[in-house]
DNA sequence: TTATTTGTCTACTTCATCTATAGAGTTTAC
DNA sequence: GTAAACTCTATAGATGAAGTAGACAAATAA
């Protein structure tokens, strides 16, 4: 399960990639939309500002806007940035890997194996899928609609 | 992430299920092999026998012995039974579907259809892979390094 | 300059869950 | 009856999740 802060994340920032080119976006905006607790949100996209995803503006006219490129930001690195790992269990982790305490060999440990390739799926999935996918779908769809007309 | 009580269930069961034409087996023992706290696999054992997947003996020469067949009982259920559910959000579960509070409009959410795919794959795995299949590949395994001799 | 709008910062709360541990009680075999 | 097992109840510390409150700082525009 990813945290309700990872899945807000995510909202805001798929909403701030929809409006890339509209500038500047009010947090109150995106909660209102997304029905986000409003300080709540604040403080996640305070996070996502150190990490360097979104850029703020301070005072009148002032917001949030995304830094990064939505065709090069995954939804796996927005949800590591929240949560910490994909993986299962630690020691299947690349990025967060750690030694499970109790596991008596590594090397030979069976569920390990297993917690491998599930690890491997998620990542095949999040890691390729960035927020520019769900804008372009987005876009296919109003299209489509477009053509049935 | 799946959680630690979890990670015993599952390494208690694989043990009893490798143990299973041994008889009962005693709850210290399983904590000794797989190093697993004592008092807290007590607890994890009483939680499975509610379930139905192990059976006890009290008394003098008790112990614990799997119930269910090795090769119908998958780790997907048994994480299922210590964790909830494997899909990462819960509008995405089959057994344990919830609506997402925040969510606008359920049909639409890209989010969704991305971690549906995340549950598929997960539970492609998992709900297929059975404490038979580990214990035949042990023995493999041993046969293989009986053949290298 | 001042009021208003906006994000920032600090602190706190509440609640739940995880990961255990302690110890008395009960059952069974010998 | 006694030792060896499981069982039941209670507790507890740590952590994190999810959210709230409110003062503060910066930018703009009147």
């Amino acid at each position: 399960m990813i945290s309700k802060k990872a899945k807000y994340a995510l909202k805001a920032l798929l909403y701030l990639a929809k409006q890339h080119d509209r500038g500047l976006v009010l947090i109150s905006e995106i909660a209102t939309a997304e029905r986000i607790p409003r300080k709540f949100l604040e403080a996640i996209l305070v996070d996502l500002k150190v990490q360097q995803i979104v850029q703020s503006t301070r005072g009148k006219n002032g917001g949030y806007t995304l830094v990064k490129d939505p065709a090069q930001l995954s939804v796996g690195n927005i949800i590591r940035m929240v949560d910490g790992p994909l993986a299962p269990v630690h020691c299947v982790s690349h990025l967060y890997y750690r030694k499970c305490e109790e596991c008596v060999d590594e090397a030979t440990c069976e569920i390990r194996l297993l917690m491998k390739r599930v690890r491997d799926a998620t990542c095949d999935i999040l890691d390729t899928t960035f927020l520019a996918d769900f804008t372009k779908v987005s876009a296919l769809v109003v299209e489509e609609e477009a053509n049935q007309i």
